[in-house]
RNA sequence: CGGGGUGUGGCGCAGUUGAUAGCGCGUCCGGUUUGGGACCGGAAGGUCGUAGGUUUGAGUCCUAUCACCCCGACCA
């Protein structure tokens, strides 16, 4: 992509109103804008950031069997009656709004009635169970308080899987091996060395814990005691000596910190679809309740997440694999003929380029091409007699290369 | 939802005891520049969040309202 043909354009202040740090650069560099308190729009960056995410998401949620859908924004309030999730003094962050005849509906903040209500159509028998189902999509919560840019919206997107199984052991072994998907998630992302299996509340219809996911980082909003040499942690709202028995966790072992929950694991037990009486039959022809766990993975929180985590002094840091594009190909001076091979020669490879061919001085190119944050530099100039510069986002050396020393050192 | 704060060109800000709204950045035109956000000259762009009110006169005073930010409570 050409830099001159990008419809955004860098800034150098952030909006006053913005102070997340995330948001703050997100929009000076123009990945994402402010619709209002709560709801980003992602821009062209942005968007290939998300996109990259729900990659990764994706590939991973497909290896352990995850069947993609999309499930809907509107909802009937009906489903929700039936386990009591429509009453707003029992949730209070629904939007809601109405039909031309005056029936209400409901905006999805979840899909675990919905998509339960499906299963209704195609789950009757034994032989159809186990299976895991996830979308990536938007979620609409009415909260009291937007906050911290990306990492609290009102409209957000998140990846929910959802599994239905026979039995409880059956739904053990999916739920575990959805966490390993996860742990490679977070590894994929650049955030497995900070990323921590937290223990957390279940919830008020299971005695087991709930897993989530937590991100060390100063802006988190939780407060979780992290055992290191173990690489687990238990959520400070469940932090009872009681509790720390049954996990087995050494409270002296324990260091408290702050932590971004960038996903998390339900055990749901039988409560959604015995709530919307969908059961199975047995091989023994007998009536059977469908145990289920939901899992969520906030996209993007995680990109407001990463975008707070690398950031320097200068701007975004993206990790290798979320970056929207991987090299920064700065053209100086006239060379826009041997800037163009350099950009068609790493196009060919497979490599993305932003090719930052504006007429403007280096200074500016190289200011902004740290403020966006891409992993790779690469500059062509008059200087470098038919060579380019190489460095790194994160490094201080320059290296001139030849473009052939330079494809090979990109292309693995 | 409780407490605190802020709304003035695209962005950041100033605006005194009430008197026809300024600055920096950005944008546009012309020129000089070109390895770390250049310089010179010219120009465009604002019913001061909104609605009432007080006043000869309101960005400024009063009332209401909306939006946004922070702390708390709540939540991915």
């Amino acid at each position: 992509m050409k830099q001159s043909q990008l419809f955004t354009k860098t800034r150098k202040n952030a909006p006053a109103d913005e102070v997340a740090r995330n948001a703050q650069l997100l929009i000076r560099a123009g990945y994402v804008h402010k619709e209002m308190a709560g709801v980003y729009a992602y821009l062209p960056l942005g968007l290939r950031v998300i996109e990259n995410i729900k990659q990764i998401v994706r590939e991973e949620m497909n290896a352990i069997g995850g069947q993609e859908l999309a499930m809907t924004t509107l909802q009937p309030k009906e489903i929700w009656e039936k386990t009591d999730r429509w009453d707003d003094a029992k949730v209070d962050n629904w939007f809601k709004t109405k039909l031309a005849n005056g029936t209400e509906l409901g905006v999805g903040f979840t899909h675990e009635e919905p998509i339960v209500d499906v299963l209704r159509d195609y789950v009757s028998s034994y032989k159809d169970l186990p299976f895991s189902v996830y979308q990536i999509g938007p979620k609409f919560r009415n909260e009291l308080r937007a906050k911290s840019g990306l990492l609290r919206g009102r409209e957000f997107l998140m990846k929910d899987m959802y599994s239905f199984a026979k039995t409880q052991q059956e739904h053990e072994k999916i739920y575990e091996g959805t966490v390993q998907a996860y742990h490679k998630i977070y590894e994929r992302l650049g955030l497995g060395d900070f990323t921590y299996r937290t223990y957390a509340d279940g919830g008020i219809f299971t005695d087991k814990f709930s897993d989530e996911f937590q991100t060390l980082s100063d802006v988190g909003e939780d407060t979780i005691y992290v055992d290191e040499t173990r690489k687990i942690a238990i959520n400070k709202e469940i932090m009872t000596d009681e509790n720390l028995e049954k996990l087995g966790l050494d409270k002296n072992a324990l260091v408290e910190k702050r932590g971004v929950e960038v996903g998390n694991t339900f055990h749901l037990e039988s409560k959604y679809t015995d709530a919307l009486d969908v059961y199975f039959t047995d091989d023994q022809g007998q009536k059977q309740s469908i145990i289920s766990g939901c899992y969520g993975i906030g996209i993007s929180r995680l990109m407001g997440v990463i975008a707070e985590q690398f950031a320097d002094e200068k701007g975004l840091v993206w990790p290798e694999n979320i970056t929207p594009f991987k090299v920064y190909l700065v053209q100086i001076g006239d060379t826009v003929k041997q800037a163009r091979a350099v950009y068609k020669a790493l196009q060919e490879k497979g490599i993305t380029v932003l090719w930052d061919d504006r007429d403007v001085r280096p200074g500016e190119k190289f200011a902004d091409g740290e403020l966006i944050g891409l992993p790779h530099r690469v500059v062509v100039s008059e200087k470098l007699d038919g060579q380019v510069e190489y460095s790194s986002r994160t490094g201080n050396e320059k290296e001139v290369l030849t473009v052939e020393a330079l494809l090979a050192k990109l292309g693995n």
